[in-house]
DNA sequence: CTTTCTGTTAGAAA
DNA sequence: ATTTCTAACAGAAA
């Protein structure tokens, strides 16, 4: 579910909440979601701090303060940061998930008398950091698709070679946009979600870049005029930072690590709209499947 | 009950 | 070489 506005969400939250904390301990409940040995990850975070996060794409970087480990964190579909200040996390973060949600406060009151009786653990927590203040940091992941892999400083520079040009980086040029669509036999909402080409853009972003541009998903990215190719840029800078600005868009799962929900869905223009009124013309919504993803366009305004 | 759908992406297949 | 499809998983919706 994340793309680059959510990640970068989190990336803000978790840099206010844990950088300076020393890591007191560090608990694997899944293993699978680890690209290294538990014991590696625990001995090189515990005694530790984060020192910054930064972001490539999805990709989040949690630089530890030995100045030579970074761990890298993928959020895939479904995962989650959970930061809390103190108390059981299995206790306190899930009410509050459940009181951003639709019944509010009743929905974590009936949560919390269901843990009473069943004695309910929080689900799919795979990873727990607790630092010395007492605080805690959970990884969760239901799908587990999302990792933790914990590289050093030149190993990163490799997975950074992986990644195209990240819109929020001042490498993303107009130029190097163009270069991305040049000679390229795919189409526009291919190139866009190709994090090899341009890194963040995900399946919701990649229809509301084409909506504001007025060109379909599927138009093939040759034989894109100049001033087309530019829409795009600009469009696709417009889009993620609106999205940013309102914190990412929770369709279902996305939470920040405190437990809100972004407020980026009410401003979607397409993604998850079929049938609806297009919002700059007459026409209606459609729905069909590209690459194996929803995809929604107006029939009537993008050409 | 079963089937289908989901915001990602590495690796396979075309 | 480049582009598209599929599998990994869990759970909500149909």
């Amino acid at each position: 579910m994340p793309e680059l506005p959510e990640v970068e969400t989190v990336r803000q939250d978790l840099s206010e909440q844990i950088l300076g904390k020393l890591i007191a301990k560090v608990t694997i409940h899944q293993a699978g979601i680890l690209k290294n040995p538990a014991t590696t990850l625990r001995r090189a975070l515990e005694g530790r701090s984060f020192e910054k996060i930064e972001r490539i794409g999805k990709l989040l970087q949690l630089f530890l303060d030995d100045r030579q480990h970074i761990l890298l964190a993928h959020l895939k579909m479904t995962g989650q940061f959970l930061y809390q200040k103190s108390g059981k996390i299995e206790a306190g973060i899930y009410p509050l998930l459940y009181a951003s949600q639709a019944g509010g406060e009743k929905a974590a009151g009936q949560f919390r008398e269901h843990q009473a009786e069943r004695g309910l653990e929080m689900q799919h927590i795979h990873a727990l950091f607790e630092f010395q203040d007492g605080s805690k940091l959970a990884f969760r992941d239901a799908r587990k698709f999302g990792y933790l892999q914990l590289v050093k400083t030149a190993e990163l520079k490799k997975v950074e070679e992986r990644y195209g040009i990240d819109p929020l980086r001042n490498n993303y040029t107009l130029e190097l946009f163009e270069k991305a669509f040049l000679r390229r036999q795919k189409s526009i909402k291919s190139i866009l979600m190709d994090q090899q080409l341009i890194a963040g853009i995900g399946n919701i972003y990649a229809d509301e870049i084409c909506h504001q541009t007025g060109l379909k998903p599927k138009k093939s990215a040759a034989n894109l005029t100049k001033k087309q190719l530019e829409q795009l840029y600009f469009s696709s800078i417009d889009i993620l930072n609106h999205a940013l600005r309102h914190k990412g868009t929770t369709l279902k799962d996305f939470t920040r690590p405190d437990g809100s929900k972004g407020e980026n869905h009410f401003q979607l223009q397409v993604y998850g709209r079929e049938g609806e009124k297009c919002h700059r013309c007459a026409g209606t919504i459609k729905k069909i499947v590209y690459l194996g993803r929803g995809t929604h366009y107006c029939d009537h305004c993008q050409k």
